[in-house]
DNA sequence: GAGCACTGC
């Protein structure tokens, strides 16, 4: 354990930095340009500028609680007035207000413009209602969007706070499975996804005058499909002569020149943040392990900071975080210095071993917090201090040749360590230790490979041929590799939802697909599913499948974990142990309570059950008959083909190969798969000669996820041609 | 016989 102590001095320090801006506040252009000594200093800070506004809503939602509650009683009003009071000096405060007028100008002059707002400058909050004051938006609505559906609604609610207003009139939002808005609504916050969704019915987005496409630099899929629909709908809408359409690209990073390009050149303008400073610390020399390397630093800092430092470490997954949350524990009984609390934080994480991450810890006692990449933008944990970045992520990308995904720790970009550097500046100064060094971080790419380059495309393409584009002239920032997009429409195809690969139009089915809010091979199995008589096993099938992972499956008690799970088990596959899980979690009286005692996550599972009411829902419009095979499973598993018939693998050499070679199979694309060794099938004997999986992951090897067993004779029965195809090959 | 980063409809 000495050892750990021996490599103390990692670090020599970089540079100190001030998160808040030196830029002028508002100018259009060129401001960076003035004189070499300027620029390099504003080049230099420019790095720093990538923290998101966004990260304040989880701290003001007091305000909105202080304010709604107040509506209960005359006694609470004056609070309530005070609140206003403190809310409108609050926003006198902010950056963007002070500029609201040239800000104003320039949004009036112009269609379409990119607005860079560090952290803290207040834009998401501020400039919707600015327009609105002016009443620029005229008859339509402001659209905002955001990645997160926890921010759309906070900061929502935030801007309702703020105008007096209750949340669902002037300021709404809409986000699934929730829709907060009105016909008055004039200010309307929703997710990205919400607002794609809308296109499908309205492709011009004619409600709207103003749309604001927020935390753009974050590039999910659904904001990159949208600069092309808005780019499309001003057009077509100033062509037709109808409602103009202003466009508002709001983003954090300073790479604009891309975005500037694919918005004819637009205007660009800067606001300055109000953020404290963080000294950045890179390690001296290169650190094989990175995991040592952090536990070494947790030490280092432990020994010579004081208790009240909140120390956040970013790690890559669940096991890594466990791993060393249990290393820090053992040295933690031998080391100096005050007490520690060890929080993990995950997204798999139960949310009531979550919220210890934000329960204060006793005084005298240090926090350090283990967290994974949701720490890096969609939750923020105050005060904390230091920030240990061991610069890794991990990474899910895409081949179309194979189908699989691959999921890979990589080094992360140099826009994700200046994001997770500023975690440590929120409430007041603080300190990043990068272990790795200021060299390494260099060389590294500015940003993360946007979504859309390596995702699957089936459900994408799927919608935007739902919204009447084209997808081979669709404007795109960034194109995806021709072959993701041809493996895409080729499975489209084959699910039958459009008519050709050339200038692909929509069929009847694929239309029917295209309005449920799910992977196109999950709605093809719906809408097979009164054929199987099996409707209502596959709503509850498809709604899992459609969640995240239900088992929950802590290092420390796995063995228990998978004891408990036996219980749930089926001969037939993860699919029906899947469906008895769902089953018995409705049935359930005490939820929470008996998820905890199976290793279930209760979050996930709710979710399931909301995404059921919804597919119900669709299902209920189109007329379909939902109704229950009982326990012939076996239909299950025939729909279930219907729609992942290409998810089929084969026990390699046949199934004469015998139990010597169970868990080797080939894919119909010719990759080699093995069983995960957590599927229900893993240790069936003999190994089934032909399976079905939901999944192909690659890990340290090719695996299948969630599986089961079915006929080879099936195949046939349910895809007769593409498994004619599928046979030639082999 | 190995572990699923994070969002979203």
């Amino acid at each position: 354990m000495c050892v750990l102590f021996t490599s103390l001095n990692l670090y020599c320090e970089v540079h100190h930095i001030r998160m808040d801006s030196k830029y002028a506040s508002v100018g259009v252009g060129n401001n960076l340009k003035s004189n070499g000594l300027k620029r390099k200093h504003a080049v230099e800070n420019i790095k720093v500028k990538k923290i998101k506004l966004s990260n304040d809503n989880v701290n003001k939602t007091n305000n909105v609680k202080v304010e709604t509650n107040g509506h209960d009683n005359i006694k609470e009003s004056k609070v309530v007035k005070e609140t206003v009071q403190d809310l409108q000096e609050a926003r006198r405060q902010l950056p963007v207000y002070m500029v609201r007028n040239r800000l104003l100008e320039e949004i009036k002059k112009n269609d379409t413009m990119i607005l860079i707002g560090e952290t803290g400058s207040g834009k998401t909050t501020q400039i919707p209602q600015l327009i609105h004051e002016q009443r620029l938006e005229g008859a339509g609505t402001i659209a905002v969007t955001q990645p997160r559906r926890v921010a759309a609604i906070t900061i929502a609610m935030r801007v309702a706070a703020e105008m007096n207003t209750d949340i669902g009139s002037i300021v709404g939002y809409s986000v699934r499975f929730e829709d907060v808005t009105s016909p008055r609504t004039k200010v309307k916050y929703l997710t990205d996804g919400m607002l794609l969704r809308e296109a499908i019915l309205d492709p011009l987005l004619k409600k709207y005058s103003i749309i604001v496409l927020d935390e753009a630099h974050e590039r999910t899929v659904s904001t990159d499909v949208l600069f092309g629909i808005v780019k499309l709908a001003q057009k077509e809408r100033a062509d037709k002569k109808l409602n103009p359409l202003k466009i508002i690209i709001m983003s954090a990073t300073m790479d604009v020149d891309t975005f500037r390009k694919y918005f004819h050149n637009c205007p660009v303008i800067y606001l300055e943040g109000r953020t404290f400073p963080v000294t950045i610390y890179h390690s001296k020399m290169k650190q094989d392990d990175y995991q040592y390397a952090a536990v070494c630093t947790i030490f280092q800092l432990h020994a010579t900071t004081p208790a009240n430092h909140d120390f956040l470490v970013f790690l890559t997954g669940q096991e890594e975080i466990e791993t060393v949350m249990y290393n820090i524990k053992q040295i933690a009984k031998e080391a100096t210095g005050p007490p520690i609390r060890v929080c993990p934080l995950y997204a798999g994480l139960p949310a009531a071993k979550q919220l210890q991450v934000w329960r204060e810890a006793p005084p005298g006692t240090r926090k350090i917090i283990l967290a994974t990449n949701i720490a890096e933008a969609s939750v923020t944990i105050p005060r904390i201090k230091c920030v240990i970045d061991t610069g890794v992520v991990k990474e899910r990308t895409w081949s179309g040749g194979t189908g699989a995904e691959r999921l890979a720790v990589r080094a992360g970009s140099q826009a994700a360590g200046w994001q997770r550097a500023g975690r440590a500046g929120r409430t007041q100064p603080g300190a990043a230790y990068r272990l790795f060094t200021a060299d390494d971080f260099r060389s590294r790419p500015l940003h993360q490979t946007p979504e859309i380059l390596r995702c699957p495309l089936a459900s994408t393409l799927l919608l935007l041929i739902a919204a009447g584009a084209e997808p081979s002239t669709f404007p795109l920032i960034d194109t995806p590799p021709p072959d993701s997009v041809k493996a895409s429409l080729t499975l489209l195809k084959e699910l039958g939802a459009i008519d050709s690969e050339v200038n692909p139009k929509l069929t009847v089915i694929g239309k029917k697909m295209s309005t449920f809010p799910i992977e196109p091979k999950y709605s093809k199995v719906l809408l097979s599913a009164p054929e199987y008589n099996c409707l209502d096993e596959m709503l509850s099938l498809i709604a899992v499948l459609s969640s995240e992972n239900v088992f929950h499956t802590p290092m420390h008690k796995r063995e228990e974990a998978i004891k408990v799970k036996q219980k749930f088990l089926s001969p037939l596959g993860d699919h029906i142990t899947l469906l008895n899980v769902f089953k018995a979690f409705c049935k359930a009286p005490l939820k929470k309570q008996w998820c905890k005692e199976n290793y279930l996550n209760h979050k996930n599972l709710t979710y399931a059950c909301e995404v059921r009411q919804q597919l119900l829902a669709i299902c209920h419009k189109l007329n379909l008959t939902v109704s229950s095979c009982g326990q012939a499973y076996d239909q299950v598993l025939k729909c279930l083909l219907c729609g992942l018939f290409t998810n089929c693998a084969w026990q390699r050499g046949g199934a004469a190969g015998g139990a010597g070679v169970a868990g080797r199979y080939v894919t119909a694309a010719g990759a080699a798969a093995a069983l995960h060794p957590a599927s229900a099938l893993h240790a069936a004997r003999p190994a089934p000669p032909v399976l079905l999986y939901t999944e192909l992951l690659s890990t340290s090897r090719t695996y299948m996820l969630t599986v089961s067993a079915i006929q080879p004779q099936w195949l046939h029965q349910v895809a007769p041609e593409y498994a004619r195809r599928c046979r030639a090959n082999r």
